[in-house]
DNA sequence: AGTTGTCAACGAAGGGGTTCGTATTTTGTC
DNA sequence: GACAAAATACGAACCCCTTCGTTGACAACT
């Protein structure tokens, strides 16, 4: 079976997406990680990697006194589970939709709009 | 300037749903509309639907007893709201990230992908 | 006129997420 | 060993979202 995938929240997602870019991390770590972009206390983070622990989006190793913990779930399936959660609700489950107003709403740079042309290359070489 | 654009939660987005389909409605043809994919008071909707005239989420016209809401915002508008949001939170602004994770996720029909593929030609002839 | 039905308004309760202060335990230093 | 630093654990508080029961006003019907 596939994993559960839980949908995690801002601040559960902020704590993801340092443990994605750094890896095996502490509190301490995560914490400093954040301060940069925002100001919060180093409780509050640890609280919330404790709940994410009992969740299960994150797993960490006890067996030293400062813990260290690192993502449950890859950073890929954590995208696709937001991005699906957003399709049903808000796009009525229509990729295209959503993709359309993704493009339309950015300024993309033309590598950018080849790179996604190649990958609609490959999709549609894949199909019978 | 441009609106404020608030980003409204889930049950909101259900009532916008309703409203971005029918137009001009009352909490009696919302709460009947959702009543078809799940159970809930009627009050409960009506509260909900209160609470967004607070926010800005809609209007409605008062001069008869039954109120009747419509709209503040698009929907085009707040898909880009939420996709914006999502867009920081998880991939780090990278709307190629996005939009590839995106398809992958999906099985999309081969015409979708020609209406994605005619859009990103179109996107791509407006550049300089 | 009285009863029944519909509606808006309000308040309360519960759950989840976020924040942080405090207490406790462990480690390291003098 | 005493003291300071660092880490975890715990619990409380707060806010937002959601849900609904109750109340009071208005309307319609008999």
């Amino acid at each position: 079976m596939p994993q559960p995938l839980i949908r995690p929240s801002d601040g559960e997602l902020a704590i993801l997406r340092v443990l994605w870019s750094r890896g095996l991390s502490t509190v301490r770590e995560v914490h400093d990680e954040l301060l940069k972009e925002r100001e919060m206390g180093y409780t509050t983070v640890l609280k919330l990697m404790q709940i994410m622990v009992e969740k299960g989006l994150v797993t960490r190793d006890e067996s030293s006194r400062t813990h260290i913990y690192q993502a449950a779930q890859g950073e890929e399936s954590t995208q696709s589970c937001l991005l699906n959660d957003l399709l049903q609700k808000a796009f009525e489950g229509s990729a295209k939709s959503l993709v359309v107003r993704a493009l339309s709403n950015t300024k993309s740079s033309d590598t950018e709009l080849d790179e996604i042309q190649a990958y609609l290359d490959l999709l549609k070489a894949r199909k019978p």
